[in-house]
DNA sequence: CCCTATTGTAAGTAGGTACTTGCTTACACA
DNA sequence: TGTGTAAGCAAGTACCTACTTACAATAGGG
């Protein structure tokens, strides 16, 4: 009966022995996605690929012969992290300031706190492997551009004050709205209330700083009577 | 010559070996200071204990003798991290807001700056490591308090608009300054000028946005012409 | 002048890391 | 009814990790 040949012979035991039960592209997705998922909580060396495998359901070899490193793997999978970056886009022309900007702004806000961990772990290991900083300040940068875009029309209007620089003014919102974003589980004092109104207050200051407070050029900008007692408490 | 002896004696070479030539307080301070920086560099994983002895020009067996193991040392390492939080502090009494901000928050841009190392790597190791977020938020929630402080005492003299949250107001002052600190090497093409002007910008907009634009209450706000022709390019 | 405290070197333990090789199994398509 | 492709398991390589033990060498204080 071949003793030798005995220590091969267990292996009919484990039903689940190389089968093909998905198309290799769903299978390399699906390493993918486990491979963002154990990046965030985890970072890159704590990415191990025992465990990303793991979480994929798969074996640690089938992860190699589809990647060839764990690097590539991981870029790769950083590189597509982002991908409905542009869901939604300020109007070619603007009409309602207020409205057109708390809609994006709050788009902009929940996109990056669902991404906050992957973001978190991003900046993280920016020291040790600058080569994720393009493809990991993309994102924000080209929301930010499309913000001073946004408000050089705006001024173009005259809805602006002639002196703002709309490109700091951009830098400006973003990252108050990045930190809010990020920061606002762990340190919920600084950020007390619910997101939207956090945001929506952020939007309704940054318009009167830069000088398109209410619909309109400054309309009903007028305050008559500035020191007002009730300011007081 | 003692022959059985000689593997010993080679020791002599070494002009190093087994001397205390520190206080033990120094060489404690010493390995405190290597963990912050190969910690700010290599994260948590990567702040191995061999590096961070070499680093201190120390043995690895002194940094267990001194620290027990590496948790207590990094842990100890970031609580002392950030010392000098209230090197300034913002007036009790208001006198004028934009040159008083615009100092403060300088300072705590460039203090922001100066530990952007530490700041991103300990972010990114939020998700493991969530016992670090008490002594990692403690110095940016204070001053997003001192401001709101501050800006709750300007209200009080009736210098800002009366719908104005000072809560939210400084929350956004300091995520736009904390996120122009931490990205600014990261993504030059959005703060592309220098920190200075950016931040004396910021503190502009930021005091138009809750109406104390210009010394006093609203004084010279008056703007007879809006739709300004030259506002285009 | 010895004694204690503190450092150093040498060596080792138990475990985790990325990654490879050899072979087996099963599905899909011809 | 074969056959190729792609999955799986077992085992191993070479290296790094935190941490320990045993012992030698030094410096300063009594």
């Amino acid at each position: 009966m071949d003793p030798d040949r005995e220590h091969h012979r267990h292996a009919g035991l484990h039903p689940l022995r190389g089968r093909a039960r998905h198309s290799p592209a769903a299978i390399r997705e699906q390493l993918l996605r486990a491979a963002r998922h154990v990046f965030a909580t985890a970072g890159y060396r704590g990415a191990t690929t025992r465990r990303i495998a793991q979480e994929a359901g798969l074996s640690e070899i089938t992860l190699f012969r589809h990647f060839g490193s764990k690097d590539s793997l991981i870029h790769e999978a950083l590189r597509e992290a982002v991908p409905d970056a542009d869901s939604a886009r300020l109007p070619d022309v603007p009409q309602d300031p207020e409205r057109e900007l708390t809609v994006w702004c709050q788009l902009r806000a929940t996109h990056i706190h669902n991404l906050r961990s992957l973001i978190r772990t991003a900046m993280g290991e920016i020291e040790e492997h600058p080569e994720i900083i393009p493809h990991a300040g993309r994102c924000p940068g080209l929301a930010a551009q499309e913000l001073r875009a946004y408000l050089e029309r705006l001024r173009a209007q005259g809805r602006v004050d002639a002196d703002v620089d709309p490109g700091v003014a951009s830098a400006m919102l973003m990252g108050a709205l990045f930190a809010a974003a990020i920061g606002r589980d762990v340190m919920p004092e600084v950020y007390g209330r619910d997101a939207a109104s956090t945001v929506s207050a952020f939007v309704r200051l940054f318009l009167r700083g830069i000088g398109a407070g209410r619909h309109g050029p400054r309309a009903s900008r007028a305050t008559p009577h500035p020191h007002n007692g009730a300011a007081r408490r």
